[in-house]
DNA sequence: GTGAGCATGATTGTATACGATTCTCGCTTC
DNA sequence: GAAGCGAGAATCGTATACAATCATGCTCAC
């Protein structure tokens, strides 16, 4: 999981990693089927490995896997929702403090390079893909301040970020996600641990609030959704 | 994932729930091989199931998998054991104020069955089986503060722990934990939240100090392990 | 016309089979 | 005698086949 490209990455990791890609970047949709033997067509591999790549994604709370019934792309609730950003405000702002002691010139060169990415995707018209750069942001953020245990937990919770926003998110601006980047950019650039961590706690809220989660489920897809649950 | 006993579980579940017993009552000790047909062969069941069921154990960190080499109980390293120790300083002592204030009678039954099933098997010299319910102790909480996402990363951490102690321990006095966990129980019970927090955060910081994490290694349990790597 | 019951098709769950990679161990060679 | 090498065995990775379960649409009774 989020490690340097792998020559000799596991036929099941392949599909693991474009197909989370796909929902990140919001091209597949929450609630969607995903059939196994669609999915192996697809990417050319029998179900044996589409099975293992399904239930890694399940781990990651992407798809959820229903008993004899199959794998689908997960749609989180509006409790969970909350929990997944409780939970990165638990973590994320003491990570961006640990990045911000342990930051080097090269690391910081990344993060720009992300930031830069991302305005360009975004100038491309390419939303999807710039929301998917904003939340490797934070992946970074982690991976500079050297937890890897605490950076796969934050993996996860940006992941299923990326499905909450697709389904709650409300504010047309996504401008002022990069504005809170670059500004703990600066914070890094100074070294000013307190700094980034408040800026991260300010900058989590600020997506929290974004979100519309007034209790009311998402909107289902056909009418036996509504009624399954 | 800790979910009550569901009947119909799914055949690789039951495998991963007795494996991860297993695993952290330190019968399987950390670096043990566990071959696809042999553990196929214990639980009656195809090498498709246990395939499965080693992966998700592999998502926790439980076992090793290595490409074409198999699958080994994990040897967490010492920058591992502190990196889980420093998850768990991050979640639990704020998951510990939010169980205290929503604690209910019940939840304070549960937990309080929880330290005399770890005393009994204490006293019945099953110093594995009373590690084991100490470490659900803290997963109880997380349940408790109804947090169902932080509560899954603090039962991995947990399980993770285990590993570390098995490697790690150095000191006698597991006595030490009850009188922590019984502490806690007295804030909650008291829904003070502040010393529920407190109480977590020094008790996680004396488990952290009980560990002997001098760099160096596992003790190789055999001639090619120690030239291995 | 409506609703229950059943048969059929589709999809998943599990087992088995075969090819690929790694490990073991005896043999050759220096 | 020790190091390098290669054939055989063991183990893993993937594909395929079959069994179990679920969804769909029909028939038929009311």
């Amino acid at each position: 999981m989020a490690r340097a490209a792998q020559k000799t990455e596991s036929g099941d990791e392949r599909i693991v990693d474009r197909m989370a890609t796909a929902i990140h970047e919001h091209r597949l949709a929450p609630g969607m089927k995903l059939s196994e033997d669609e999915v192996g067509e697809v990417y050319g591999v029998s179900r044996t490995v589409v099975r293992a790549a399904l239930q890694k994604l399940a781990h990651m709370h992407l798809v959820d896997l229903r008993r004899n019934r199959g794998a689908f792309v997960a749609q989180p609730t509006v409790k969970e929702a909350r929990e997944v950003f409780e939970a990165r405000a638990l973590l994320e702002p003491r990570t961006a403090r640990s990045a911000a002691e342990r930051m080097t010139p090269a690391a910081l060169a990344r993060l720009q390079s992300h930031i830069d990415d991302e305005h360009r995707a975004l100038d491309e018209g390419d939303t999807g893909r710039a929301l998917h750069l904003s939340g490797l942001f934070h992946v970074e953020i982690a991976r500079i301040a050297d937890q890897k245990t605490v950076e796969e937990f934050i993996a996860q919770l940006v992941s299923r970020s990326s499905l909450i926003i697709a389904l709650y998110w409300q504010r047309r601006a996504a401008l002022c996600e990069s504005h809170a980047h670059h500004a703990l950019l600066q914070a890094f650039a100074a070294g000013d641990g307190t700094l980034a961590e408040d800026l991260m706690k300010s900058h989590l809220l600020d997506l929290l609030t974004s979100l519309d989660l007034r209790e009311r489920g998402s909107v289902p897809q056909s009418l036996r959704e509504a009624l399954s649950e």
